[in-house]
DNA sequence: CGGGTTACCTGACGGC
DNA sequence: TGCCGTCAGGTAACCC
């Protein structure tokens, strides 16, 4: 589901909500597995503590409490909400000592839930690993990511939604942030200009901080953790158009094809392959579409 | 090693 | 109606 403007807002809107300094009094987990959950004796770790302050690191967010850090992605399709009546794929429930009760929701289970002292943090492999953020990184990328891009043999849009990177771009800004610069998803991070480069972070920063002011962008079910939904999807200016007509030119139709296994989408008027100089043969490797059979007959 | 592919899950939707 | 295949906003274990 959320990409980093989504987490952005998710978190603001759970940081409305606590700003009063909750205790918890109580936290449990259900039965089913998210893709990482604490063992039973952490999570008695936490109760009584209070909850300090909320972060986005990533697309990651964390609950500053007295002497943990409560970490919480989203995967796909994972919320956040106070209260409210039970649902299906309920996970987590974070009971506050003020009787309100933080619930969070996740069908698909890709998200995660883990609970850290907070020496550990700054060790924490899982933001070890992580790129800089376009929205805190001012003004620009340093030379060790223009360094990274010369070294990436592949796809463009491969190399920013790689959150090793730059992080919060997912596959939805990816399309958008590249049609806005004029880049071909499918060029090759070495063979961008420096100038196009810059172009792109960019517009990266900008259709970032756009959607957060939309207050995301709801496809599906993405909802904010006061509950509404986000409007940044009727500012798309490619993703899921496929077939219409682009905004930037108002002449050539928007094409879709699977780029690092995800649908993408761009105007090929808009977003032309630029050859570099020596090379006018430039491959467009053609992306199979495996996908036969999806084994989900051993569900459980 | 870098980069592509697949698995992890459930639900919604379209075609037949 | 109902079954089946496909696809969905993310990540990471694989494989070559």
């Amino acid at each position: 589901m959320p990409e980093l403007p989504e987490v952005e807002i998710v978190k603001r809107g759970l940081e409305l909500l606590l700003k009063n300094e909750s205790v918890i009094r109580e936290v449990r987990q259900s039965d089913f597995s998210l893709r990482h959950n604490p063992q039973a004796k952490t999570l008695k770790k936490i109760v009584n503590q209070r909850i300090h302050s909320l972060q986005r690191r990533a697309k990651y967010i964390l609950f500053e409490l007295d002497d943990y850090y409560l970490l919480s992605h989203l995967g796909m399709t994972g919320s956040w909400r106070v209260g409210g009546q039970p649902q299906v794929h309920d996970h987590i429930w974070v009971q506050l000592h003020d009787g309100r009760e933080l619930i969070y929701r996740d069908p698909r289970r890709f998200g995660l839930f883990d609970i850290i002292p907070k020496n550990k943090l700054a060790t924490d492999p899982r933001l070890l690993s992580l790129g800089p953020d376009p929205l805190l990184t001012m003004p620009f990328p340093h030379q060790d990511l223009l360094q990274r891009l010369k070294r990436h043999h592949a796809s463009i849009k491969a190399f920013i939604m790689d959150q090793k990177n730059l992080v919060g771009v997912g596959n939805i800004y990816a399309s958008e942030a590249l049609h806005r610069a004029g880049i071909h998803p499918l060029q090759l991070s070495h063979e961008l200009s420096e100038k196009a480069w810059l172009s792109l972070y960019k517009q990266i920063v900008l259709v970032l901080e756009k959607a957060i002011a939309a207050g995301g962008s709801t496809i599906r079910d993405f909802r904010q953790a006061g509950g509404s939904q986000g409007y940044f999807q009727d500012q798309f200016l490619v993703y899921g158009r496929e077939g219409e007509l682009c905004h930037g030119c108002s002449k050539e139709r928007i094409v879709s094809q699977p780029i690092v296994g995800r649908n993408t989408f761009w105007c090929k008027v808009c977003q032309p392959y630029s050859k570099i100089k020596g090379r006018n043969k430039v491959r467009v490797k053609s992306v199979k579409r495996p996908r036969k059979k999806t084994a989900r007959a051993n569900r459980t």
